[in-house]
DNA sequence: GGCACAGCATTTTAGACAGCATGTC
DNA sequence: CTAAAATGCTGTGCC
C-alpha cells in the first residue's frame, strides 16, 4: 500500500515522501484496511519497531484535518518526550504533559495532540482540565501494560473513564503482542491486528558450548576471553561492525560487564574521551567515574543509578556508533527505543522478594529480543540466550525462543488497588451511588474479562469501607460524596492510605518536628523506600535514638514490621542528610546509590511533602508555615538558615552556603556587601545576575524578591 | 598474642508514575 | 523454593 494513496492530509505525506518512506508495512497496511482511518477502534499487537507508531501518527493527522483533537498515552516520562519529539515539526501542535513537563491546562488544550502519561491523563481527569471532552481519538501506547501489578489499574480506570466521557471517540490501543490479544480488543470493541512481520530479520538463538544455537543453524564464535562467554559474544558482533546490548540481572553486573568490555574493546577514539570528560563533569562518586573510565574505551553501562544527564550521554555515544556496548538492566527494555545488532539476554534469572530467582516472563524476553536489529542500518538483528549445557539450552528454546507471550489480565481488583480509584470515581462526579459505581466498574477489563461483577463489587466495598473510615468518603442513604479532606486527596493525587498516615501524623503529635514529617512521609505507601542492609541497623537504632523526641514512629515490637521501619528510617535519613547540606556524592557514598537514585528519592518527597503541606492547611493549620519552609528546604537540599538566599535566582544549596558562610545571610546583607565583595564570592557573571534582581523589589514591593525577606526574617527568628 | 589467609557462611539483588512553578553547579 | 557474586566470619598455621 502505497502513501501516497492514502487518505491522509497531503502535509503529513510530504514529510513521509522526504523521510523516504513511500509504502507501508504489511501491518501498517492491515490496520488501514481495517478501519483506521475510518474512525474505527483498533487493537494493534504487533513486534517492537514494526511501525505502530507511524499508523497512529496518521490516524491523528486525519482527525486534526478533520476539526478533532487526539490524546496519546505513554507509560514512561522519557517515552513522552521521544514521541512528543517525534510527532512535533509536522505542521500540527502537540503538546506535552508529564509530572516534570507541563504547559498550563488551558494552553495545553490548545494543541491538536498532547502527549501524557497514563497517571497525568488520571491527574487531569480528576482537576477537570476543561479540553479533555475535545479530544476525539485516544492513543494508547503500550496498553498491554493493563497487566501490570502496580500500574495496570489506573491505566485500565483511565482507558474507562476517557470512553465513559467522550462515547464517540476512537480507540486505537498499541501493545506488544500478548498471548490473549482477542480479549483485549474484544474489552476496547476494536478490530484486532495481530503479525509476526518484522522490517529487520530477526534470528533468535541460544549459545552453547562456543556457538550459537538458531532454529535454522548455527554460528561459532571466536574465544577471545577464556572464561567469559558473555564477552565474547559481544566481541564477535563489534568485530563485525555491530553494536551489543547485554540484558543482566542487577546493577553491579552491569557494571561489572562494563568494565570487562571496556578492557577488551579498548577503543581511543577523541570523541569518547569528550563523552567521558561530560561525565566527570557531574558528581564525583565512584559509580560516575568507572561508568567515565568505561565509556572512554567504547562501553558503557545503564541502570537507574544514573541521573537524567549520564543516560543521555550514554544513549547518544551509542545512537552515534561510538559506544559499542552496554550492558543494562530492564532499564532499558522498557524505555527508550535504542536499538543493537545483536542483543545478549544474560540473566533470564531476576531476584523477586519472596520468591527468590524467577525466570523473567516470555513477554519480557520478547521485548528485549525485540530490540535487535536497527532498522535500515543492519542487515539483521540477533537475540542471544546463553546456556551452561544442552539441557539448559533446550530449556531456553522452550520457555522463550519458541513460547507465545503470556496472557494478560486485568489487576484491578488486587486488594488496595481500588481506595484511589473508588474515591476519584465519587470525588470527580463518575459515581454518585454504589449502583453507579459499578456501572461504570461494567465498562473495566476486568468485568470483561470476568463477564461478571461479583468479585469487584466484593473489591469496591472493601475500598468503600476503608474510605468511608478514613473520613474520606461520606454515605449517606443511596448517596455517595466526598468530604472537603476526600476531594483534596482525589485532586492531590496520592494513595488515600498515604493521606490517611500523614493526617493521623499531624494530628497526633503535639510537638512539630521536620524529621517526624519526614518518617511519616517515608514511611507513605507512595514512598519508594531504601533497602535496609543487616549492618545498618545498627546505626540506625543510633540515629533513632539521637532524635527520640523528633521521630514520630516508634520501632515496632512485631518482627514483621521491622523491615518496612527501617528502610523508611534509611530513606529518611539520606534525605535528612540532603536537607543537612551533605554534599551529593557523600550522601551516594554513605548510602551506596547513585546519583539518579539521590534525585529520584528527593523528586519523590517533594511531590509527598506539597501534598504534605495541602493536608497541614486543612488539618494542622498552626505547623502548615513550618511545613512550607521545609518543603522550599527539600527542593534545594538546604538548611533552614539558607531560606532567604534561595528565593534569589541563580542561588541554589551551594552558592548560598557560600554567601552564608561569607556573612551574606539575606538579600539585603547581600545588598549591603556591595557587587564586588560578591564577585569575589561566587564570581563576576553570578553576581552581575544577583544585583538588578536586589534593585527591582525597590521599584517593585510586593514582588518576589520582597516577599522573601520577609519570610526570610520570620524564618530566622522564629528557628534562630 | 597477633596476623595472614583459606575456605565456608551469610548477605544481597530492577524499575519509576504523581504536584507545582520555573531555573542549579 | 530456585542463583551467583561479594562480603563477612571462623579456624588454622605461622611467627
Amino acid at each position: 500500500m502505497l502513501i501516497s494513496e492514502l487518505p491522509i492530509p497531503a502535509g503529513l505525506k510530504q514529510h513521509y515522501m522526504q523521510a523516504g518512506i513511500a509504502e507501508l508495512y504489511p501491518p501498517q497496511a492491515e490496520c488501514v484496511k481495517r478501519g483506521m482511518l475510518a474512525g474505527k477502534n483498533l487493537l494493534v499487537a504487533i513486534p517492537t519497531a514494526s511501525g505502530k507508531t507511524l499508523v497512529a501518527e496518521m490516524a491523528m493527522h486525519s482527525h486534526i484535518a478533520a476539526g478533532g483533537k487526539c490524546l496519546y498515552i505513554v507509560p514512561l516520562k522519557a517515552l513522552a518526550s521521544e514521541k512528543y519529539d517525534e510527532f512535533g515539526n509536522k505542521g500540527v501542535r502537540v503538546g506535552i504533559s508529564t509530572g516534570d513537563l507541563d504547559r498550563r491546562d488551558d494552553l495545553l488544550g490548545k494543541n491538536d495532540i498532547i502527549v501524557a502519561t497514563s497517571e497525568k491523563v488520571d491527574s487531569l481527569l480528576r482537576n477537570s482540565a476543561r479540553w479533555i471532552s475535545d479530544i476525539t481519538l485516544i492513543v494508547i501506547d503500550e496498553v498491554h501494560l493493563v497487566d501490570s501489578d502496580s500500574r495496570g489499574p489506573t491505566l485500565e480506570v483511565v482507558i474507562a473513564k476517557m470512553r465513559c466521557r467522550n462515547p464517540g471517540m476512537q480507540v486505537i490501543g498499541l501493545s506488544a503482542t500478548i498471548g490473549n490479544p482477542k480479549l483485549l480488543a474484544g474489552w476496547l470493541d476494536a478490530e484486532l491486528v495481530t503479525s509476526n512481520w518484522r522490517p529487520v530479520d530477526l534470528r533468535k538463538g541460544v549459545y552453547c558450548n562456543n556457538r550459537i544455537l538458531f532454529n535454522d543453524g548455527e554460528r561459532a564464535i571466536k574465544q577471545v576471553s577464556k572464561n567469559f562467554d558473555d564477552l565474547n559474544l559481544c566481541l564477535d558482533t563489534i568485530a563485525e561492525g555491530g553494536q551489543c546490548l547485554v540484558f543482566v540481572s542487577s546493577r553491579r553486573n552491569a557494571e561489572a560487564f562494563a568494565k570487562r568490555a571496556a578492557g577488551a574493546i579498548k577503543s581511543d577514539d577523541p570523541a569518547l574521551a569528550a563523552y567521558a570528560e561530560q561525565l566527570s563533569k557531574g558528581a564525583e562518586t565512584e559509580m560516575v567515574r568507572t561508568l567515565a573510565a568505561c565509556v572512554a574505551k567504547g562501553a558503557a553501562f545503564h541502570h537507574a543509578g544514573l541521573s537524567r544527564p549520564e543516560r543521555s550521554i550514554v544513549e547518544e555515544g551509542f545512537r552515534k556508533g561510538l559506544i559499542k556496548s552496554i550492558s543494562s538492566t530492564p532499564t532499558l527494555a522498557a524505555g527508550l527505543n535504542l536499538p543493537a545488532r545483536r542483543v545478549i539476554i544474560r540473566d533470564y534469572l531476576r531476584f523477586s522478594s519472596g520468591e527468590g530467582m524467577q525466570p523473567i516472563p516470555a513477554s519480557e524476553y520478547h521485548q528485549m529480543a525485540g530490540r535487535a536489529g536497527r532498522p535500515r542500518l543492519d542487515p539483521y538483528g540477533e537475540a542471544v540466550l546463553i546456556a551452561k549445557d544442552e539441557r539448559e539450552s533446550k530449556k531456553l528454546f522452550d520457555i522463550y525462543i519458541d513460547a507465545d507471550a503470556e496472557d494478560i489480565h486485568s489487576k484491578i481488583a488486587e486488594p488496595t488497588a481500588l481506595y484511589t480509584h473508588v474515591l476519584s470515581l465519587i470525588a470527580s462526579g463518575f459515581a454518585g451511588t454504589r449502583a453507579e459505581l459499578a456501572t461504570f466498574m461494567d465498562r473495566t477489563f476486568y468485568v470483561h474479562e470476568h463477564r461478571q461483577g461479583r468479585l469487584m463489587k466484593k473489591a469496591v466495598d472493601a475500598a468503600l469501607v476503608f474510605l468511608v473510615a478514613s473520613e474520606l468518603v461520606v454515605e449517606v442513604g443511596e448517596h455517595l460524596g466526598t468530604t472537603d479532606f476526600g476531594s483534596l486527596v482525589s485532586r492531590l493525587y496520592i494513595d488515600p492510605r498515604s493521606a490517611a498516615l500523614i493526617v493521623s501524623g499531624l494530628r497526633n503529635n503535639e510537638n512539630y518536628a521536620d524529621l517526624g514529617v519526614l518518617q511519616t512521609i517515608c514511611s507513605t505507601p507512595d514512598m519508594p523506600r531504601l533497602y535496609a542492609k543487616n549492618t545498618d541497623i545498627p546505626a540506625l537504632d543510633r540515629m533513632a535514638d539521637a532524635h527520640v523526641g523528633e521521630l514520630w514512629h516508634e520501632p515496632p515490637q512485631d518482627e514483621e514490621e521491622a523491615e518496612p521501619y527501617y528502610r523508611a528510617l534509611k530513606t529518611t535519613m539520606l534525605l535528612a542528610d540532603w536537607t543537612d547540606e551533605l554534599p551529593d556524592e557523600k550522601i551516594c557514598e554513605r548510602y551506596a546509590v547513585g546519583p539518579g537514585d539521590l534525585y529520584g528519592m528527593v523528586e519523590n518527597v517533594n511531590w509527598l511533602l506539597h501534598a504534605t503541606v495541602e493536608l497541614a492547611r486543612m488539618f494542622a493549620p498552626s505547623v502548615h508555615p513550618k511545613i512550607k519552609e521545609y518543603e522550599i528546604c527539600m527542593k534545594n537540599g538546604i538548611r533552614r538558615e539558607l531560606l532567604p538566599l534561595v528565593k534569589l535566582r541563580g542561588i541554589g544549596r551551594v552558592r548560598a552556603r557560600r554567601l552564608f558562610n561569607n556573612g551574606i545571610t539575606s538579600p539585603l546583607a547581600l545588598g549591603k556587601a556591595g557587587i564586588e565583595n560578591v564577585t569575589k564570592i561566587l564570581g563576576r557573571g553570578i553576581a552581575e545576575q544577583l544585583f538588578p534582581q536586589l534593585d527591582t523589589s525597590k521599584h517593585v514591593p510586593s514582588g518576589k524578591i520582597d516577599d522573601t525577606a520577609v519570610q526570610g526574617q520570620s524564618t530566622l527568628s522564629k528557628f534562630g
